[in-house]
DNA sequence: AACGTTAATTTAACAGTGTTAACTTAACGA
DNA sequence: TCGTTAAGTTAACACTGTTAAATTAACGTT
């Protein structure tokens, strides 16, 4: 190969990354309905058309925007570990927290992954527990050995805690949260930042109602 | 209000519900990109314009179908619950299969009601907790009453399992069942069927990784 | 019986959508 | 110079949701 045909070949990835931060951008600014091939293209400084050089459709376009979303998701919970003890169950709920502050910041994204037409469904690694599956499961052996865990099936942990999590991300982004906090006895009403930190809490209760071992039960009390 | 004002008011509901129906019907069969105004309205006899007499525009058209599929979940919970022993954990999990049987029955209200642009975000009573909230509110109680589950915030259980169940369900739900089986550690290939008797499985360990009460823990092990 | 009103519906049209086919333009190696 | 390939264009098609204006039918009132 060419020197001037790799040159070539950087200049094509470019404007095809560019597509791709187009699409991004409105996805981010105005949802799907934003996301139009007309938009895009426009945004690049192409016709429409040209996008089907380089993405077989429109769908095809969307999902390589969210996987590449998506794939940022494994650095967020690296991130958000590394300064805590290993074995600690401060490590489990940060994790968790990572998880509730990434779905909260990236709803388009939720919303694409779990709602489009999919005929063929999508494999695991392109959602958003991905290598976050592989972290949070490593996570949860340490706190185990360390004794902070229960000794049961891990993976039946990591799909608890993954369910836990992504189960109480979803219903808050669906419903009003107001409702949903004035139902579990809590009437302030909340902006999106208390939002956050009100899920942390609740993910935190929840965990504490599950995964404690059994001679820490009893002592701490719940609210 | 004469009997003839009557009689129309009633054909009048007929054909609105005709529409509603119709919609619903395309909805199941081909997803929301099958439910056009103008599909609708050939079903139903009607040019598309004549719908949004009935409807404000599409998106009112949907809510209302989705919403009336939701507001049966309440049945089926009443149901699934009639012939159980007050008190008991398996109300509980009857309660948590009969979610799962929902949701995979329903997956395109589930996505619609998860996915939508919704610049106001819903009421509480319009997603599928609705009456569901108090029926499991009111079986998670008298269960704590019988000793079957610990003593804490009741509400804060119901979150903890109504979490649970939407997460597992909702994550197999956009992930092939057989990646996640597999990181799950079991390789058996799955179809439709078998998906419901693995979720109403993890369900019911994880409930009993979380709610057992003290005095109760380590007898039953986790494989 | 005629009149005005209202509900229910239609046709025509608009702007926008994803997508295809056919054509151009430019750069490259043989 | 020729053929090939990549990259992009224009024109067009069959849709989409939605609006405005016109129509039809039934009603209560005068």
């Amino acid at each position: 190969m060419t020197e001037s045909q790799i040159i070539e070949k950087e200049r094509s990835r470019e404007t095809e990354t560019a597509i791709l931060e187009a699409a991004r951008n409105l996805l981010a600014e105005g949802g799907l309905e934003a996301l139009s091939m007309r938009a895009v293209a426009s945004k690049v400084g192409l016709s429409a058309t040209a996008i089907y050089h380089w993405f077989q459709n429109k769908e095809d376009l969307v999902d390589r925007v969210v996987l590449h979303g998506f794939r940022r998701s494994e650095a967020y919970m690296w991130k958000a570990i590394e300064d805590l003890p290993a074995g600690s169950m401060d490590r489990v709920a940060a994790l968790g927290e990572a998880y509730i502050r990434f779905a909260l910041e990236n709803r388009e994204y939720f919303k694409i992954i779990f709602a489009i037409q999919t005929p063929a469904p999508r494999h695991i690694d392109d959602v958003p527990g991905q290598g976050g599956y592989r972290v949070l499961r490593q996570c949860v052996v340490e706190a185990m050995e360390a004794g902070n865990i229960r000794r049961v099936d891990a993976d039946l942990v990591v799909l608890f805690l993954w369910s836990l999590v992504h189960g109480l991300v979803t219903i808050f982004m669906a419903c009003d949260p107001k409702d949903l906090l004035a139902e579990a006895g809590c009437c302030n009403d909340v902006d999106e930042k208390d939002l956050t930190l009100e899920l942390f809490d609740r993910f935190r209760a929840m965990v504490r109602i599950g995964l404690e071992p059994d001679d820490l039960r009893g002592g701490g009390s719940d609210a």
